[in-house]
DNA sequence: CGTTGTAATACTCATAGAGAGCATAAGGGT
DNA sequence: ACCCTTATGCTCTCTATGAGTATTACAACG
């Protein structure tokens, strides 16, 4: 637009590269995602660093910086996306005004050792989707979020606008004849952005105005973090389905309840135990280890583990899951 | 954390980001990629070009080198993977021994116009493929390649590697019991690349030696081109399973058979034509035009569109394809 | 030691969806 | 009229899946 040749040396096209992960466990059938505190009444972020030349390659750069900043080692890594929108960077003081790329990856470790280290924790990753949750039916505050919604469709600026905008809403939000579906967690934050729903729209200065109550809109963190959140959670729920990734989350031996509460857990969606059981024994993810737990508070459960021959046999070893009818969704 | 400040002045740790297209088209039932004649006996190569301080996103990046460089304007732009290997990177003249990152994108486009520009040619996709192909059974080339990866998992330096590249070959490439995955093209490329079967691997020096008889391991691409493109493939071939992306690649109307066709191209697989409407009809994915084709050699097909409203009835909206007995695979 | 609570595990039933194959219809061309 | 080609319709079978119900095995409690 306005620069002059002289400055169009190579480096001045060049761009930096942030690295940043989500690391996810489930404990207590519960899913976390480690994340370092904003210090001085800043947001929460995850943990990220510059791709730096000491790097050999992105992957490594990003178990670097996420071992430096939380002392946690990361078993399974997957890149998700990268993210380089220019209206979405606030300039800091950090960036300057040059390109940033933001990498997303995505990692599953066991279980969380002990306690994190000094400003490290391990947050429920319902705490920033608050809407995704439907373990135990439709979660309350999408009535709320559906008010809003509505709203946001009426002030639509013209015929053709109103009608994409209700479209959006239908597909994404299950309203309206609409049906609910797990996977599109990144469609629905990126829709509660432009509507203004999640704090960080009014933060960039992509929405003016007031927003919605406290805690309607979940809680929000540090720049994109939250976007890059919602694409792992997203590609989880998808994976979850033809890939056996689960058992990366689980230990080494577990009882069928720990899986089904693990899938749960990603997913968001409540299961018919009998037919995950059965599910999980006819796709032969899982073989018996001749071990039972005990003091359980019920009947000792078989010990299983995961059977790395099901990814010969089966195209698509994974987990297709369907919500019960109590505990799930189909159908606002 | 422990960095010296001054040693690291941003700009040290500064990258490259290259913008590759994957441009899609299928004509007349084949499906096609837009390439760069490779000048000077060069290899062949996807459009591409860095993303710079004039593009607005890293997409906008992308289409306008797209267009400036081969006339051709593009709908449906999805980004893929972040390729970022050390090792996969020979230091050319143009990057010295700067850090590169190539950001590919997958573009779908109706019909390609009349000819394409000078030194722009589409190709069709199994050019580089020639194992994907299953559309008329499983195809020949896979004997010698089934050949040359025994000798490489018979070459493993021990007997656990034996066993992990045992697993790989036969999880791949439906090799003793595995069963074939049209999904699985990037994996399948990254293991011919570590076998050696490809020429890209000889040219990056991962591997040395001497490579497999000519036209085994496909037409090589300039760089990690062909890499890109096995991303491609492997993303649509997933996608069309749950999203209607097909509808990108064809006309606004279309007969059942050009569907099919459309899809049988993408997915390297040969459909049962009865089953396949069936599937399309009950989804409720297209809704009759009234119109019907003329003089195509046989019995008037009827002229079907894209229904939108499939969107909001159906959670994963696609055609979950799976190979007929005769025109496909199962079992080796 | 029986009762109660909590899980684990086993089975049944009905139905939708997928794989396969066959039959018929409606054009063009000879 | 006959053949070739493609479109379209229908049947049959089997598997997978959604939904319930019943039974078993431990722990804790009185």
């Amino acid at each position: 637009m306005n620069r002059n040749p002289k400055a169009r040396e190579r480096r001045n096209e060049a761009v930096t590269a942030d690295l940043t992960a989500v690391v996810v466990a489930v404990t207590g059938g519960e899913p976390r995602v480690l994340t370092l505190d904003g210090t001085a009444g800043e947001l929460e972020r995850l943990p990220s660093g510059p791709f730096e030349l000491r790097h050999r390659t992105l992957e490594q750069g990003l178990r670097s910086w996420v071992e430096s900043q939380t002392r946690q080692t990361l078993g399974y890594v997957e890149q998700l996306y990268t993210f380089g929108d220019r209206d979405r960077h606030v300039p800091t003081a950090a960036t300057g005004a040059a390109r940033v790329l933001s990498i997303g990856y995505v990692a599953l470790v066991r279980e969380p050792r002990q306690s994190a280290a000094e400003g490290v924790a391990w947050r429920d990753w319902y705490r920033y989707f608050p809407w995704e949750d439907w373990r135990h039916g439709r979660p309350p505050v999408l009535d709320a979020i559906e008010g809003w919604l509505r709203a946001w469709v009426e002030g639509a600026s013209g015929a053709t606008e109103r009608r994409q905008r209700a479209e959006r809403v239908a597909v994404n939000f299950a309203i309206d004849g609409g049906t609910w579906n797990e996977d599109r967690v990144l469609e629905r934050y990126e829709l509660a952005y432009g509507a203004g729903l999640v704090a960080e729209a009014y933060a960039d200065g992509a929405v003016v105005g007031q927003g919605p109550p406290r805690g309607v809109g979940g809680e929000p963190m540090a720049g994109d973090h939250r976007r890059i959140l919602a694409t792992a959670i997203a590609r989880l729920r998808g994976k979850i389905k033809y890939r056996p990734v689960v058992f990366e989350l689980l230990p080494p031996t577990f009882t069928l309840l720990q899986l089904q509460q693990t899938v749960e857990a990603l997913a968001g969606l409540g299961l018919h135990k009998p037919n995950f059981r059965r599910l999980v024994e006819q796709q032969g993810l899982v073989e018996d280890t001749g071990a039972m737990t005990l003091g359980t508070g019920g009947r000792p459960a078989r010990l299983v583990r995961f059977r790395r021959e099901a990814l010969l046999e089966r195209p698509a070893p994974g987990l297709r899951v369907r919500a019960t009818r109590a505990a799930g969704p189909r159908g606002s």
